[in-house]
DNA sequence: CTACTTGCAAATGCTTTGCAGGAGA
DNA sequence: TCTCCTGCAAAGCATTTGCAAGTAG
């Protein structure tokens, strides 16, 4: 199976999701989806004006909505104002972020099978000692990316 | 040494803190920071306004920001789109946090030092590998909270 | 044909800021 | 008395929405 075949299955499944919640999958949803795709990290919706800037900006955000509904999209947590998205796990692979305190950006990291194993059992007992129900979890690693490290040379 | 002998010392830390950065620990401020001592967990701009009606939004916003840049609060990353604002950890606990996808309130956990211990040594790992310099990590769990969990009765 | 989509512009609502008076050291 | 703090009102700005025209099925 080669990496195009790939990519069309995973449209072929968004299709599918959108359309379970009444929703086509038209030009400007997939032209947004496409650059999640090709982006592989969280964007924000200032990216994706950069990116598709023949795509209104209330477009972007009805999108990100619908897809969000049809589950094909999640917002994520931030510590800057700014929302970023990123496909969903469940049409991705589980991972947690980097992300750079300095410069805003998040990076995508796919933890070892032994890691997860470990984070979810110690998770799943924290959670319920609080008699909280877990779905799901997420890590993030605050620091500094490469390009803010190096000094302005 | 007495719960209230540890508040004061934890007052007067904070007002170091701020001093640092030429502010002072006025009634406003210390008003906010004891209704997050005692919410011990992240509050919301609303949360603030219902607890301290006699204190301006503004000002509310305007504390935070000071407190930010003194170190003594920390705006965490939510998935909803209102930002929460919990004590910086050098002056509470290292911990996580259980988040409600239903109504978004948030409770602090305390995480146990084997599973820290874990933790770190991966994400150092991980961050590594990207050339990231890591410098403190979050993990919060997403699901449901007792109240939520429990059928309208 | 009927229902979902889109663009534009206007509206919303959280958050920030200018300014003038008040207060801490 | 110099600097920082506060309140109010006005401004900013990311995000949402009303409406009318476009388009998929």
């Amino acid at each position: 199976m080669t990496l195009s075949d790939a990519t069309d299955d995973l449209h072929r499944l968004i299709e599918t999701r959108l359309r379970r919640v009444d929703q086509r999958y038209t030009s400007g949803r997939r032209a947004l989806v496409d650059l999640l795709i090709k982006e592989g990290r969280p964007v924000s919706i200032g990216d994706i004006a950069d990116a598709l800037p023949e795509l209104p900006r209330s477009s972007a955000y009805r999108h990100l909505v619908d897809l969000q509904s049809a589950g094909v999209v999640r917002r994520i947590a931030t510590s800057d104002e700014f929302a970023r998205f990123e496909l969903d796990e469940h049409l991705t692979e589980h991972h947690h972020h980097l992300i750079c305190t300095t410069c805003g950006q998040v990076l995508d990291v796919t933890p070892s099978t032994a890691f997860e194993r470990t984070v979810s059992r110690q998770l799943a007992g924290m959670a319920a000692a609080h008699g909280f129900e877990p779905t799901s979890h997420q890590v993030d690693v605050l620091g500094t990316c490469t390009s803010c490290a190096q000094p302005a040379s």
